[in-house]
DNA sequence: CATTAATGTAGACGCCGTCAACAAGAATAG
DNA sequence: CTATTCTTGTTGACGGCGTCTACATTAATG
């Protein structure tokens, strides 16, 4: 019970963090786009200008949440796939994109704010290379198993491309409901495997 | 030269499509966060609440631009095959999927807009059914491919979510340049071809 | 203990979307 | 042709936003 509210403190003692964390509650609860510098500070119970002396924009706080997202999707595929690291390379791109599917429809709005247009805009290095560990996390995998045989003639950058862009393009097409598979009672894990088997086969 | 000016005359005339005209420039040259109905207004020479009079508010502006997009890729897409119509139902799906990755290559500003945030919050009638329209035509596609022997063993619903996810999603990427395939001098039109390819193979 | 740096506050600025009250012009009915 | 009504544009206001500056308080440092 060491929940000790320091509001009637001057110094908050933790803003950032707490900036980060509040923010990421919001995006997760009503979408990247309900986020305002303003209302996580209302919501801290601190004032308006606050959060500024911790980031020097909205789009720089934007950038660290969005490499902290980048960090946890690469973490959660990663994971997905440990128990088969030493394995087949293909059963082992195959448990990625399962990982990563799985972690994008169970974090929809964190997913959707890593292709924020904001973000766009704002070519930070964090995210660059938040982005760039997870995406060359999938590049080896491709490549791997493109030795073993799949799709051997193929320019690695492109299948690489392609192999992405499924998971990716598979989970906002889901979480912005575009697209609705089975409206009632469906089995979204059977979709993941039905869907990265694919992209994926395993023979 | 009839190039007219009613910028003096206190009505418009066209108000509502010249909006739409104006939008629709400022997100391709400027992105769809640079939007704003203030902005337009002042670039159409009227008052900043004049827009209003034609949109109940921004989301129904940018839910009449989604539903415009969603129409126009589909023009393309269709278009980009129309010269195999009858023939090979698989060499008519590879052909929509070019199509439909050119122009979303082609017009990355237009594309982008169609997954923004606030459209996705705006449940609008018009952008549901001009999705569902352009969603309709990649699914007959895919299934007459299924009947010739594309994944037979797999549902059809899945089958489309995938091969509609590879060009949304290589698109997605690459417009918002998270991965770069061949920076200098590339082949668009290769990369298109090898990527729809892997998706729609032509044996 | 005195000074300096870090952090939070308060108020202002100019954007924004939206609304209500009003004005101008167009369309229509008599 | 004129009087009325409807549509469309104007103006000003409101609150919310991000950001900046001047200032206050506290923490850290010498």
């Amino acid at each position: 019970m060491n929940g000790v509210r320091k509001q009637e403190q001057y110094h908050h003692g933790d803003l950032r963090v707490a900036v980060l964390k509040r923010s990421a509650e919001i995006i997760s609860e009503q979408g990247i786009e309900a986020l305002s510098l303003r209302a996580v500070a209302r919501d801290l119970g601190v004032s308006h200008g606050a959060p500024n002396r911790h980031f020097k924009s909205k789009a720089e706080l934007l950038a660290t949440l969005a490499a902290d997202i980048w960090q946890k999707l690469q973490s959660a595929t990663l994971a997905a796939a440990e128990n088969m690291k030493s394995g087949d390379p293909k059963q082992y791109l195959n448990a990625l994109g399962r990982g990563y599917l799985r972690w994008a429809l169970e974090n929809k709005s964190a997913f959707q704010a890593i292709s924020h247009p904001d973000l766009r805009r704002y070519a930070d290095d964090q995210v660059r290379s938040a982005q760039d560990a997870f995406l060359s996390v999938i590049q080896k995998a491709v490549i791997a198993a493109q030795k073993q045989g799949r799709h051997p003639a193929v320019d690695a950058n492109i299948l690489t491309l392609y192999t992405n862009s499924v998971p990716f393009g598979c989970a906002m097409i889901l979480s912005s409901d575009m697209l609705k598979v089975g409206a009632a009672g469906f089995d979204q894990e059977k979709l993941i495997e039905d869907l990265i088997a694919l992209v994926v086969p395993l023979d």
